[in-house]
DNA sequence: AGATGCTTATATCATATCGATATATATCAA
DNA sequence: TTGATATATATCGATATGATATAAGCATCT
């Protein structure tokens, strides 16, 4: 799904700058599934009010850049409709530190060991994160979202809790695999 | 993580061409948290290359274009060594079907129901080829990753299957929400 | 027999995205 | 007072994505 779609779908909650949609991507509920930063969020606003899809009211402020707040027309509402009405993209999952765990006969022991309770303490932060959400004025979709994210950190984090000493353990086993070569 | 660093990881394995390389993405035990595609994986070989962290092997063939098979050198391990030691970044989850779940006031029903049962259907199709590799001859870290995501995927789609019907019934209260508007 | 589509194999290109940086000021903490 | 954080916009080079092109062999379907 590309960032004006997702643009879209955050002015349908209310009007927003780009600034503060930045800030829904980095600290509220979508974070969890989707991501954007400046770089491609005000290109991507731009575009939308080239279309049609939101108006611009600008704010004039001292001491700071004005303030573009953005409203979402009738237009973008039926354009966003559309887009998440197709069928969506299969789901994707990155992790940088599984891939170092695929090689871990090319870390040293501790490395490995601190990288996993650093990963272990990383989900264990987002997940407490989303049980705190005071889910009570929320609609199905927001909820249904929020448990999905608790079930799947969850499942990880404590895959790692349970599995984390017998990969530092094996990881010992070969005491310098690769340094020497 | 970057494509040249993963092209390198691949190569750590055994040698092997672009397309190769990219099957490994597509089809191989990386799928799960990695991804590249051959507009990424080429100009990261042909870099890799000029920086001297591969070695080229050009087999020509008739009737197919020229084989190009890569091998990793000494500094090329050295350099995937640096930079899988370095702290991983932040695992990543990306879905642009929680995103249309998330407006499920937007969608009808029917189609709700069809993107969380296609959801189920995917999600229990990866973790069965997760679960039949045979592991028996794998290194703990390929392990580690393998259960990894089985715990995952396997969260995601028990999940979905024991929420769904509550999120289409959700989704049947409102009958037309936002079509009128 | 012919058509269709898949697999092998490379490569390019327009567009989209990422990550860092620039610009300014106010505020809060060390 | 120095530095960090927050507000707010914007740009830019380096990457990455996704579609398309080329070209032949091979299997499958009608």
């Amino acid at each position: 799904m590309d960032v004006r779609t997702v643009c879209l779908g955050v002015l349908t909650l209310g009007d927003a700058t780009g600034y503060e949609i930045r800030k829904m991507f980095e600290e509220g509920p979508f974070q969890y599934f989707t991501d954007a930063g400046f770089g491609s969020i005000y290109p991507a606003l731009k575009k939308l009010h080239g279309e049609g899809f939101v108006t611009l009211d600008e704010q004039v402020q001292d001491s700071r850049p004005d303030k573009k707040v953005y409203s979402i027309t009738p237009a973008g509402r039926a354009a966003f409709t559309a887009a998440i009405a197709q069928a969506p993209g299969t789901d994707k999952f990155r992790s940088d530190f599984l891939l170092a765990m695929f090689f871990e006969h090319f870390l040293p022991q501790n490395l490995i060991a601190d990288a996993v309770d650093d990963r272990i303490a990383w989900y264990r932060e987002k997940l407490g994160h989303m049980q705190s959400c005071d889910r009570s004025g929320w609609g199905a979709g927001p909820v249904f979202v929020n448990l999905f994210g608790q079930a799947v950190y969850g499942a990880a984090a404590t895959f790692l809790e349970e599995n984390r000493d017998g990969l530092v353990e094996a990881a010992g086993d070969k005491p310098k695999p690769e340094a020497a070569e």
